[in-house]
RNA sequence: GGGCGCUUAGCUCAGUUGGUUAGAGCGCCUGGUUUACACCCAGGAUGUCGGGGGUUCGAGUCCCUCAGCGCCCA
């Protein structure tokens, strides 16, 4: 046959583009249909965490993806109907904002365009996001079943979305309620807690005077946010408190306001913080709204929703933003000696996660949902087992959280989104909960019903994914065949918002736990450690890297990176590890078709030693890819096929063919390089859920492709192929050959100088027969002209001390025998220390009564080596002296 | 305040139930135009495994403690 011509250079730019398109022409990424086959396996499944449709892709999502189609490609080639489902979220907060910021620009606000017009315009710009997106997912070779794409707002997802609140409402799990919840004043609407992030901020700890109502004296508080002081309805201390139990019922003048507080006792107060009084704010402390409960107390809002100082504040505050207001109230504070002093001080301050404005604690009418039930149910199923976190640390996050539940406040303020399936009769006031929209009030026939203007966070919609993306409510196909899924994949900061929550769902709604394992990934950061982010600049764009390297060296990089415990520290220059090593895999197949001129391939070549062993490497790799992506090890399974084919198979193997390839025996290259050719071939599928583009373009050039790589059967570890006593004599050769190259390496003997050597093995040596047969082969790699075997120590050469044997190498002249002795002593020293430390082991009965036997045994083998190699080392040193 | 994690070569990290003389990639040093690859080849140097204590025949690995860093929750 003709050689085959690969491109001088890996290009990836040239192919990868191609490479998908003929993938996605091909239908692979659509699960095989069992029955045409006859497929009985578990279809193994998985729902893409669906990105905010609006972002762009970071690398963080770069990572996850890559990670998932690695899981993919993996189980397709293993047999399994494969499935995964691509889609996007909404995003609402996010997508509102971005919009927003669009249409400020062109100097339009959002309430001057109307509701109607401006999820018109979101709309609009949800499309152009989306294929920037898809883009993005399909340049980093996600090989997801875009038939099945899915996004939020699309109608079966919102019909889901309104079936399962419906539900919930019909089950006693959702309910109204007027409560305080966290604002963005800038987003201007309600959050839930865990939408908001804590940060550190300066502030100060202000000691303010509340005189008595008589007039008899005063007490002393403190407090951080003053200004809510003119939303106080009490002071409050502990009832055990023996300072204050007194003045329990004692009536305050509440400076600035003109109004009269009560002085009472409960025991949420802290006596020894500050002055073991504090003000009480129900509106606008979550503590100090629970204690207005206990007491009965007022709750006097005073915020607008926008964060100003609303009419329940005397007049001069009013509009003032809190910050201004918190000046003004000091300074009046002040002005009339109810102002102690102020300490600097830094507290945890709630930000918007979206915007990082301030959030508020605010007095608010909003929907929630009671998690207690929901989480009950899911911490059993924990418990069972039916949900597995790798790495299994994850496991007190999860169960903390449940454990600690909170109602979810899933109304938002916001138009982007699935609108609150609510209407309210305006005739007779009653409350319409429905799947569909009623026209007419079944109370009083009335038709003036106005729907909740309220959309629901989005993590409503989120978390049905798993099976709403299959088609429920709908009994779909898909459902029956897919549901539950086997992985799910994602970052650990979503467990909370998302991964708790579908578990709840699912169990909820299907009966079942939606996934089997979570797979949490962490974070990438810069090299500093520091978070990716716009502001800094330090972000890594996928893309650019894809540009720069390739796809596969951009997700070989980051699979050969990530480990369970770590987060990824990452900077552009590491890309080079995945790109050289796509590179290598290029290379070494170019070598292999080119060499192709004039043979002729057999089917069933016979094998040579080096040909089973690299089938024992090939298969050694095999069950350790399999055994690290079952646990989702992924840097091992990245390392495992890297050393295969960068060590075993190139260095060694490929280079070990030469033999054959340019022995000039015709019959023998043909039988060799049809052997290179299997191995190459297999190798490929073995390395192809990691680069996914080179490996199929390679593939596509082998004259016995059948179809598309991507559909061929992954190289199962076979027990047929374990050779492991061919693990011990390969390695035997390969101590020879290094032995010598170090010799011509330090002593500077140029490689290409021909070497007379000659082996002696010891009595017992087990390796003689194989290195006796494959002497032309270790000759090669040494470079020598032939490899002699001798019985007696011959005159004249070095030796050199392998396992066994004893190298002797004719190149007297070439070296200085004084280093060489130099040499020989450090390295003898080393053996003494060695062989001091064990003796006195071996020595011990401690050790040899109750270490197991197998270990005794090995320590005692390792010894008698060593013993042997100072053996030889002493009689080389007394040679190389005396002459 | 509660919880979780990290500290191993110059850098980034592996090291799964305790049992070889602790590994990889990058970087560094020496040599190399071996007709696959300089994104390469061959060879080499580099570690009191954060400090201290303990358990054990044996500790990078388990326990305690101290120090530093990070994250989550309140």
């Amino acid at each position: 046959m003709k050689a085959i011509e690969l491109a001088k250079a890996y290009d990836p730019a040239e192919f990868e583009d191609r490479v998908y398109q003929a993938w996605q022409d091909s239908g692979h990424f659509q699960p095989a249909p069992a029955a045409a086959d006859g497929n009985k396996a578990k279809p193994f499944v998985i729902v893409m965490p669906p990105p905010n449709v609006t972002g762009i892709l970071h690398v963080g999502h770069a990572l996850n993806n890559s990670l998932q189609d690695i899981l993919i490609r993996y189980h397709r080639m293993t047999g399994r109907p494969t499935l995964w489902v691509p889609g996007t979220d909404h995003a609402g907060i996010a997508t509102q904002h971005v919009v927003e910021q669009r249409l400020k620009a062109k100097g339009i606000r959002r309430r001057d365009l109307g509701r109607e017009k401006f999820i018109e315009e979101t709309w609009r710009v949800k499309e152009e996001h989306h294929a920037v997106i898809k883009r993005q997912l399909q340049k980093i070779g996600s090989s997801c079943d875009w038939s099945r794409e899915r996004f939020t707002l699309d109608e079966g997802l919102s019909k889901a979305v309104r079936e399962v609140f419906v539900t919930l409402y019909e089950r006693g799990l959702i309910y109204r309620g007027k409560y305080l919840v966290n604002w963005c004043c800038s987003c201007g609407t309600a959050l839930a807690d865990d939408e908001v992030e804590h940060e550190d901020a300066k502030g100060a700890m202000y000691h303010l005077r509340y005189p008595y109502a008589d007039g008899s004296g005063f007490v002393e508080i403190a407090t951080t946010r003053p200004e809510t002081m003119l939303g106080d309805t009490a002071v409050a201390c502990h009832p055990d408190d023996e300072r204050y139990q007194h003045l329990v019922g004692k009536l305050l003048e509440l400076p600035l306001t003109g109004r009269q507080i009560p002085l009472i006792a409960d025991s949420y107060v802290d006596r020894a913080f500050g002055t073991g009084l504090v003000k009480i704010t129900p509106a606008h402390d979550s503590n100090d709204f629970e204690v207005g409960n206990r007491h009965n107390l007022e709750r006097i809002n005073i915020l607008n929703p926008d964060g100003t100082l609303n009419e329940n504040c005397p007049e001069k505050y009013r509009n003032l933003k809190a910050k201004d207001a918190r000046k003004l109230v000091v300074e009046d504070l002040k002005a009339l000696e109810f102002f102690i002093d102020e300490k600097p001080i830094v507290h945890a301050v709630g930000h918007c996660y979206r915007c990082h404005n301030v959030v508020e604690p605010y007095l608010s009418e909003q929907w929630f949902v009671k998690m207690r039930p929901l989480a009950d149910k899911a911490l059993k199923a924990w418990r069972d087992g039916q949900i597995k976190f790798y790495p299994q640390r994850w496991d007190h996050t999860y169960e903390n959280w449940m454990t600690n539940i909170r109602d979810w406040c899933i109304s938002r303020q916001l138009w982007w989104g699935h609108r609150i399936p609510v209407w309210y009769c305006d005739h007779c006031g009653a409350v319409l909960v429905a799947r569909d929209e009623p026209s007419i009030c079944p109370k009083c026939q009335s038709t003036a019903l106005r729907q909740d203007e309220d959309v629901l966070d989005t993590w409503f919609s989120s978390w049905l994914w798993p099976f709403s993306a299959m088609g429920w409510p709908k009994d779909s196909a898909d459902l029956r065949k897919f549901y539950p899924t086997s992985t799910l994949l994602t970052g650990f900061d979503i467990i909370f918002f998302w991964v708790a929550r579908m578990v709840m769902a699912g169990l909820e709604f299907t009966g079942q736990v939606p996934f089997q394992d979570i797979c949490m990934t962490t974070l990438v950061r810069d090299k500093q450690g520091r978070k990716m982010s716009k502001s800094l600049g330090n972000g890594i764009d996928p893309l650019e890297i894809v540009d720069e390297f390739g796809a596969d060296a951009l997700r070989f990089t980051l699979c050969f990176m990530f480990t369970a415990s770590q987060d990824i520290l990452i900077n552009k220059d590491d890309f080079k590890l995945g790109s050289k090593f796509s590179n290598k895999v290029w290379n070494a197949s170019r070598f292999i078709l080119m060499n192709l001129e004039g043979v002729e391939l057999q089917l069933a070549p016979d094998l040579i030693d080096v040909d089973r062993w690299i089938w024992q490497r090939l298969n050694a790799c095999s069950a350790q890819v399999a055994e690290s992506l079952k646990t989702y090890r992924f840097n091992d399974a990245a390392g495992a096929v890297y050393e295969y084919f960068w060590n075993d198979f190139c260095d060694w193997y490929v280079e070990a063919t030469k033999l054959s390839t340019r022995s000039g025996d015709e019959r023998e290259k043909n039988r060799a390089l049809s052997v290179l050719l299997q191995v190459l071939e297999e190798s490929l599928r073995l390395l192809h859920p990691f680069l996914p583009f080179v490996t199929e373009e390679i593939y596509g050039k082998l004259p016995t492709a059948q179809g598309l790589l991507i559909g061929q059967a992954w190289p199962v570890a076979r027990s047929e192929r374990e050779q492991p006593e061919l693990e011990r004599q390969f390695g035997s050769l390969k101590q020879l050959v290094s032995l010598v190259r170090s010799l011509r390496s330090e002593f500077g003997i140029a490689p290409d100088k021909k070497l007379r050597v000659a082996l002696r093995f010891g009595a017992d040596s087990l390796n003689r027969d194989f290195i006796q047969q494959n002497s032309a082969l270790a000759a090669l790699l040494i470079n020598a002209d032939s490899l002699e075997f001798t019985q007696d120590k011959p005159e004249g050469s070095l030796a050199l001390a392998g396992s066994g044997f004893d190298v002797h190498v004719f190149a007297r002249e070439a070296v200085d025998v004084q280093a060489l002795a130099a040499r020989f002593r450090k390295e003898a020293d080393k053996d003494r220390q060695y062989i001091e430390r064990t003796s006195a082991k071996l020595a011990n009965q401690a050790f040899v009564g109750s270490a197991p036997a197998e270990v005794v045994a090995a320590e005692r083998r390792r010894q008698d080596e060593v013993k042997e190699h100072l053996a030889k080392l002493e009689s080389y040193l007394v040679d190389l002296t005396r002459e």
